[in-house]
DNA sequence: GATGAATGAGGGTTCATTCAT
DNA sequence: GATGAATGAACCCTCATTCAT
């Protein structure tokens, strides 16, 4: 068991969660995170061993565990499978959104992939999600309701390929919707609603119709 | 007009590139890069000015350019609104699975962010590529073949989204659908065939069908 | 307010100041100084930002400031003008002298000039040490002791550069007198003593003769 | 005997001297003056074989050499000594002015002194002009002219000194007297003027003067 | 528990020079 | 005779970390 971690230690990951995601982890020194944070500079080997230690803290704390809710979207009998898939993808687009900044941290460093422990994790995190959504889309094949020869893996390319590159791209959706005037809750919502409709679309088109 | 570069400038543009999308360009001393491509540490300085100006002059001379294609698609009689998408879909395939290390760099880069002469490089290109497509779907609009009301820069989020997510989960999806044993180029045939289809079969749906 | 220097920061800017007269500044590296001081290269940059800095702080410690004691030389009763003359004129032999290593940097630095902070503090003090002399000259000649048409900064001129070739080619002077065998403190009682009377004779023929 | 060198080598020994002498021999790089001579880089160790020697044969074209000057003005019947002192105070002014540029990069080297080559040519010289000087004012004083006990390197050190340290200020003396408004050339004779004015003062006084 | 001083390694770049042509 | 490519060393500085307090 991990002991909790102090306010200022919390503080500390966020500082860091907002320097990793706008100037990378090689390009983010400690002095920088130390800094921002207000802290001495030793205090970051101190409190998590070292510079590595502390990104494997963030993703520690910030990687997307949809396990247990997934459990209860199998076991739910008052949604038919396309539903279930529908509050699977609203469930990736609240969860990616809503970690804007550690996502896009995600983004690099599973490219980059300097970390052994990371890897691990991300290798796991990946599996597990791959998982839930097999057991999801095999169980609509089983009732009759969708298609075989569904590929799967491209499902989720398709549904994380797209958030993600919506969030790597907000801006440029902001200016394109002409939405400069909305405050960011605002925005945020109407991004949400309209990834929400249009991967929807997408997947009952390929889960059900005929190609 | 710039000057031409030399073999050995190539390779290390080539070398560079490698390194980069492997560890990213904070994570690649100029020593690694001069090390792999077996030249003098000075070189980098004395070829391109700096480790900077050589990230720029990889991305001046790897990113897509499809101004010229599209235009001849826009101009192609024989092809109708949805045939002139598909083949749009299959340049974009075809133009980042063939650019497999740079584009990794790519995705990287436009998160992190740090070099203004590069920042200004893919704004261009974002905007430019976005035009055509909005110049193809309109077109479709107009001959009452698309739907109205089409979300474009969300069917680029999902298109370049799509592709992207795939490139950087190709080990994955190979594993998933038990083709370790492909060869390389044969397995990129596959992996291009299905996005293909896959991608094609989501715009024809948003594109065309009734909600 | 600056923080005051610690023991080591001290040493170092001796050991710097002697290495800077030997070799000027761009012929000696911050190698060079943390050796001969004995501590670790980074700790040049830790302690005072970086090399240049470390040469702004020689500067800004050691720069002659006469204002207080010129102050209390114009109001000093006990004086006529020409003594508190050769009162200046000893406190710039002493200024010189007693600074020597610095005097010499200074020579030099006055010349390549290339750094804009130090260059600015060496203009001002020019500028303030020509005001006190001027004040004092023009005492003397409201007083009717000195006489009209001095070139004032000519005087200056040949105050500064007698003291200052004659501390550029000490040794030569000491061969030339064979004075090889004084003790160092002995030798520059001496110097002290002769520049004093040999100037001093100089401005009073000036201030004072007909021509 | 030395060959002779080209028109290229010499206007290359020009553009050398002058960026020693506003940036010092350290501050020069051989890019910086293969550059501003508008010739490759390799030329200079191929024309001069290095850098220092570059150095040192600027100090032989440009050292002072009153040699020949001084014997004659000995040997001059028409001149008493004080007059031929006179003589030989406008031959340094003339001199040191006449070779601005080269007279501030001796300024600093005879105190950096890194080039032993150069230290044995600066040696020489000052040992040749000390000895006419000597010859000089011993002969006023063998005729009863010029007082006993004069110390002459303080006289040498007066004599070079005002010239330097004004050479060194020619800005501060040009502003301070309002003649920013004059040519170069019309500056220049003004203060070679003013300089001989007051440094013939200064000797006929110590030199005659009872004191 | 927390800090500022100090460290050795390595960062990108520039240096004077040499080499092949 | 002259050049541009190439080199290894050295440049100043910043890095993540550790140490003494």
């Amino acid at each position: 068991m991990k002991p909790s971690l102090s306010t200022k230690q919390l503080q500390l990951l966020d500082t860091a969660e907002s320097l990793f995601s706008q100037k990378g982890f090689d390009g983010t020194s400690v002095r920088d995170i130390a800094e921002a944070a207000g802290i001495n500079t030793a205090m970051i080997s101190y409190y998590f061993g070292s510079k590595e230690k502390l990104m494997e803290e963030i993703f520690e704390r910030k990687s997307l565990n949809i396990k247990e809710k997934v459990a209860n979207l199998l076991k739910d009998d008052s949604l038919n499978p396309l539903e279930k898939m529908y509050s699977l993808v609203d469930m990736y687009i609240e969860g990616i959104l809503s970690r804007k900044t550690f996502h896009r941290i995600l983004l690099c460093e599973q490219i980059i992939n300097q970390n052994p422990s990371i890897i691990t994790m991300l290798d796991k995190m990946k599996t597990k999600n791959s998982e839930y959504i097999n057991d999801l889309i095999r169980l609509g094949q089983r009732k009759g309701l969708f298609k075989k020869n569904i590929d799967i893996p491209m499902m989720t390319n398709t549904l994380i390929g797209t958030v993600s590159h919506t969030l790597v791209n907000l801006d440029f959706y902001k200016t394109y919707h002409h939405m400069e005037g909305l405050k960011d809750e605002e925005f945020e919502r109407v991004v949400k609603k309209r990834l929400s409709v249009h991967i929807k679309n997408i997947y009952k088109a390929i889960l059900t119709h005929e190609s």
